[in-house]
DNA sequence: TATGAATGAGGCTTCATTCAT
DNA sequence: AATGAATGAAGCCTCATTCAT
């Protein structure tokens, strides 16, 4: 093995392992809540020393902001492959699919930016994080214009149908993990068909009263 | 002044500090952010010593708790008064306005209610706080029954509905607060009389497809 | 005992412990070294807890500037007495007997000093010790002005002379602390002797070439 | 090239290596203190791995001490000059300039003593240290004796005269690096003539009081 | 009843040094 | 010989809660 083939091979393990603290620290945050888990914690479980995280992160709210930043590039992912397909509708569908689909995620970070913001951690981090967002901002923005051009939304600011499509999904995720209401409701499936449905349809063209 | 009335008054006098305790931890909370807020922060700044608190209350989560609790009871008056009326549409309109007029507010116990339930904290109050809630809800499922029987709604489960105004309302309250989604918003009371609009009617019969 | 007695007793036993963990730091920082001495270290010597410490002052940085500040007022103390006393010479004295007299206690703070001011710690705190030692050198000042005038110090800016005073007072310090050259002195009294007459004369009008 | 100019020359280059590591470390200690630089950024700044720098030496105390032999070892050279020369005067010039002209690096290993004493950190070359500066003083000593035979100097043992010419060196370094008294000082270099006048006379025979 | 000094567990972060490659 | 990832002891500081007065 040469020296570059080694060289390579070193920077790809550090990387995997970055990786793999990440992952831990997702799953920790998950399951006990961002506050309850130390860096001790994940460091134990990952199998490391403590000092490890730090060589790879400069403090947690790094870890907190690229955790972010991983999720807001895989909707960017979902973003790509519609862009492409000619189905504008399939786009909706998507958005909604992945918001819901893990809540609890969702609701970490919806947690963790305010509290990375109120910090003002990390501000490089929380640009590149408001950068990719607000590409993604943008291609919502262009889908969202063909379908009011072709007559299928209502014809207001293409912000409103984002953020009211937003709103929904917000609320729905944390309906889903609301204890109270998970409790009342007994097809959970049934109901998130329900609110997709409405979802999708809320900003058509001919719903709203005259 | 006898010694009843003496006491009658001690009493209200506690009763009244405590008020006033509430009052101030729930500004600040809302100010400064519930883990940023010391117990000795609260107490300078309602002008007693830190120890006092403590005679009123057990812990730092029973204030969390109890400052819930305050607004679920404040919801449960607007039931009230909108159970009497026969106007059954102005029920969804108080509602959606109360939750959305203070979303700081709303945010917060929502973040309470997490932390809380995670600690298994004073389970007396968590089971309080459930049970206004539940009376709220059947108030409200009542009400949306009857506009089901009379045509204006569409007939599924009533909580189905109700899910989907605590859904919207819950997503539009994150979105006026959301620094990104704010930034990008021209006319803030013009999208809420959107969202508002879609929230009303959106379970109206009808609105669905076919 | 009345209940204005008890609050006054309260904030001198405050004021005590003050001085005590005061006291107790300085003892360790001169013995061990002001970074090999934990915040933990002092309270466990002077037997409380170390979250204790924290209710006085708000940093570790916070202690190294109260001492340093200490000093300073002791120094300030001396310029008073002089002050009023008719014998200026006198001050040159003391001035040099205070300073080399606790020569560990000195170079403590000339560390601590330059350490508190690249740390940009406490900045208040250093903003009044340095008003203190202002007030100090124009005490010293004038009383150099007064010898000028009297004809027996030489007649170059006062600055001069009590730089220099001020130089050979640091320099015999570190010459007493250091291991080097205590090694070769046999009379430390004697040199000291030598050094503080050098030190008083060393000014003197005609003392130069020609 | 036979394997023995290899070697040669691998060591040369090790040894090159070597006062590179030393110069970085040098420079990045004088620019922001020995506290706050670590060993990797030594590393860093010279271009290799922190490992590396173990191999050359043994902890970070080593560098301290190393870089003080070099101090003391240079200030040999200055002497050896002399040593030759007629001019004794001079010594005292050389060495009052040596000394002033790099404050910085002089207080810099003053520190670094202290600091290197206390741990009780590589006493051989701790031992090292203290030879060449015996050396040095031995030199120094002899110069002095023949300057009192002359009668130059003021017949009292010659430690006295080389501890004042230390402790008035030593204090103007610590003046000129004085923020308090920098600050107050208009023209330094005609102070630092004050000072080097007083530092060369102030021993001479018939300065003091009769 | 009111107080506030005291507590100490627990969190984050740093960095000299080691060691497998 | 060179590397740099890994280590973990150690330090500073926070704050909910207790308790003697």
């Amino acid at each position: 093995m040469t020296d570059l083939e080694k060289a390579t091979r070193r920077v790809q393990e550090f990387r995997q392992r970055e990786r793999e603290i990440l992952d831990v620290a997702l799953a920790l945050f998950l399951e006990q809540g961002e506050d309850r888990v130390t860096v001790e914690m994940i460091a134990d479980k990952v199998g490391i020393g403590k000092g490890t995280i730090y060589k790879h992160f400069e403090t947690k709210n790094e870890i907190y902001l690229l955790l972010m930043i991983r999720y807001e590039e895989e909707l960017a992912e979902i973003f790509q492959k519609v862009h492409d397909s000619a189905d504008k509708e399939a786009l909706a569908r998507e958005y909604f699919r992945f918001r819901i689909s893990d809540p609890k995620r969702y609701q970490l970070f919806d947690r963790l930016e305010q509290k990375v913001i109120k910090d003002h951690a990390v501000p490089e981090l929380v640009e590149k994080l408001h950068r990719i967002r607000d590409a993604n901002f943008e291609d919502l923005t262009r889908i969202v214009k063909a379908r009011i051009a072709e007559g299928n939304l209502e014809d207001v600011p293409p912000i409103y149908h984002i953020c009211s499509a937003w709103a929904l999904a917000h609320g729905a995720v944390a309906l889903m993990e609301s204890p109270f209401y998970t409790r009342l409701i007994d097809d959970k499936s049934d109901l998130t068909d329900f609110l997709i449905d409405i979802g999708i349809r809320m900003g058509n063209r001919g719903q709203r009263g005259k």
